[in-house]
RNA sequence: GCGCCAGUAGCUCAGCUGGAUAGAGCAACGGCCUUCUAAGCCGUAGGUCUCAGGUUCGAAUCCUGACUGGCGUGCCA
């Protein structure tokens, strides 16, 4: 916000000097140096023909006028820094107390949907789809908070091979049970307890009665049952997670609703399919994919890529501004075919993202833990929210770049110790509102703070803290545009540390000083509030006691 | 072969989308609690930003080419 006012200010400085104005950066800058600093100079020289340093000099002099500046300078290399008068960040900071940063409007109510972690429902949810669920929720929730209007939205797929496999798996442990002999259990079959514990229901429901169904009704009552209780199974989880979808779009009923004939029509239509071996192809060369891909297979179904074109082709009819899909490093492979037919269809591709979550490498110690599905050897989302607690696998998820393999270490998470940032961050809040309760306890309320005591704040912490505190809504319009929520964790950390720094070196609570103490009180509220919603939009309480 | 991602301190990672002398956290070493929460603070040490060219006022960041690691490249989903 401050910047907005500096960058402004140069603008104008320029259009009065006669020099067409350019992009320009604002910095934050190093603190010996100043507050902000600009390379207005560097930038604009060689069209005006002037050398950097003659340029700043002239810039410089002329912006010194401006009442925001207790000094402006010109440094080595060109650089002009900025040092503001105290009394700009005083005001900025009274009203962000005010308004909470409730009101932003970056996303200007642009409509995103976000589709996120999507397993099949064939399983329980494992750390990899516990990723993409602390990225995608926190995404939203921050574009969100700042003016966009983000929708959750899960992608069940509750058609095809994998449902088949998973209710054999499940009919044959449900004859196991009933027969009290073991069965053959095919490789392919899932081998998790978790279809024996869903075979175990189907008998308490229904004893040996499907016995004497026939084939088809047997395989579509537990089909039914089965994807019913998987689909709880993670809607729970989630929820232990915090993590709450706004919508479950069910990949059979769009198959009900025709998506894959539509799909194919389109595709057909526009002329961009053709016969080949018995198959019907997709000519996605024509559209930068590296090969043609088959879209009907030479036994008569459809290839997977069916029904997910006609499901994008659902996701843009309903009105969308940005498409965002978030998808494991496997799937990279399927973007250019995506955009490919997308393109073909006529549908405007640069709507469509792809958020590639890089693997997720599990290791206990220095061993890296080996993960398969098939048998059972997975480590559940509900196991690790019992080991490490929902905070910290949170904060986890989220520190890093989505581009980053993450290599999660259970022998460390499981420590539960200061090791893990999550804490330090929380602590900050903690301390704070520990400071308040022991502030009330002196008498010392807080509501009796006036504003013209804010200009008692001018020490080097105190003017970091604001112009931190000042830079939230900045990083979350980052964090929205980039769709990069690390950036979130990364200004949490820095807030909390420039705080416990203050708090270690100044004393808080001075009942020789009462006013000062009242401002410095007030401040730490606002670094409370402000730790508060970072945490909260991250999904992370923020204790008030540790 | 082709494609995607990564390569920064002993380890895990940041680095404001091209800015100044590259930063945190762990781990190591040395200090700080009879006083507001020591889950904290202060200090020391730790670097050829994988390598080589290029672009320009300026490169860890952008381009080209290598090298190393991970993944993908099915009529699987």
């Amino acid at each position: 916000m401050i910047k907005e006012i500096i960058a402004q200010d140069l603008h104008n400085c320029l259009q009065e000097l006669n020099i067409e104005p350019k992009k320009v950066l604002v910095l934050d800058a190093d603190p010996k140096f100043g507050d902000y600093s600009s390379n207005v100079a560097m930038v604009h020289a060689k069209s005006v023909k002037m050398k950097i340093d003659e340029l700043a000099k002239k810039i410089a002099d002329h912006l010194s006028k401006s009442k925001y500046y207790k000094k402006v300078e010109v440094a080595k290399g060109g650089f002009i820094n900025f040092v503001l008068n105290a009394n700009i960040y005083h005001d900025a900071i009274l009203s962000v107390e005010k308004s909470k940063f409730e009101g932003l409007d970056y996303g200007k109510g642009q409509k995103v949907l976000v589709e996120f972690v999507s397993a099949n429902p064939t399983g329980p949810l494992n750390i990899v789809s516990a990723r993409a669920a602390s990225y995608g929720d926190t995404l939203c929730a921050v574009m969100n908070f700042i003016g966009y209007k983000a929708t959750r939205e899960f992608y069940i797929n509750d058609y095809g091979n994998q449902i088949d496999i998973l209710a054999e798996s499940i009919e044959i442990r449900y004859k196991e049970l009933i027969s009290g002999v073991e069965q053959e259990f095919p490789v392919e079959a899932y081998h998790g307890e978790y279809v024996k514990e869903i075979a175990q229901k189907i008998v308490d429901i229904d004893g040996t009665k499907l016995l004497s169904f026939s084939n088809e009704d047997r395989d579509r009552r537990i089909k039914k049952f089965a994807l019913y209780e998987m689909l709880k199974s993670q809607k729970n989880s989630l929820a232990a997670f915090r993590v709450e979808f706004d919508n479950w779009v069910s990949e059979k009923a769009l198959r009900d609703d025709n998506m894959v004939e539509e799909a194919l029509s389109y595709l057909s239509e526009a002329g961009y399919t053709y016969e080949r071996d018995e198959a019907v192809w997709f000519k996605s060369t024509l559209f930068g994919d590296e090969k043609d891909r088959i879209l009907m297979k030479s036994d008569g179904n459809t290839t997977y890529f069916v029904p997910d074109i006609g499901y994008h082709i659902n996701k843009y009819q309903r009105g969308y501004d940005v498409l965002i899909d978030v998808l494991g490093p496997d799937h990279h492979g399927y973007l250019k075919r995506m955009w490919a037919a997308i393109k073909a269809i006529g549908y405007p591709a640069e709507k469509l993202e792809f958020v590639i979550l890089q693997q997720v490498n599990l290791y206990d110690g220095d061993e890296q833990v080996k993960m398969s599905k098939r048998e059972g050897k997975i480590v559940k989302m509900d196991d690790l929210i019992k080991e490490v607690g929902t905070d910290a696998a949170r904060f986890f998820f989220l520190d890093r770049k989505t581009t980053s393999h993450l290599n999660f270490d259970l022998e460390l998470a499981k420590k539960k110790t200061s090791e893990n940032p999550v804490y330090y961050c929380q602590y900050a809040h903690a301390r704070i509102a520990s400071l308040i309760k022991k502030a009330k306890k002196e008498k010392i309320l807080l509501k009796k703070f006036k504003p013209e005591q804010m200009k008692l704040l001018k020490g080097k912490q105190e003017i970091s803290l604001m112009k931190k505190i000042l830079q939230f809504p900045e990083t979350l319009a980052l964090v929205a545009s980039s769709r990069e929520p690390n950036k979130l964790t990364n200004y949490t950390c820095d807030l909390a540390g420039l705080y416990h720094k203050y708090y270690g070196s100044s004393k808080m609570i001075n009942a020789d000083n009462p006013e000062l103490t009242l401002a410095r009180l007030f401040l730490s509220s606002c670094v409370k509030m402000t730790l508060g919603k970072a945490l909260s939009l991250m999904g992370i309480t923020a204790p008030e006691k540790m």
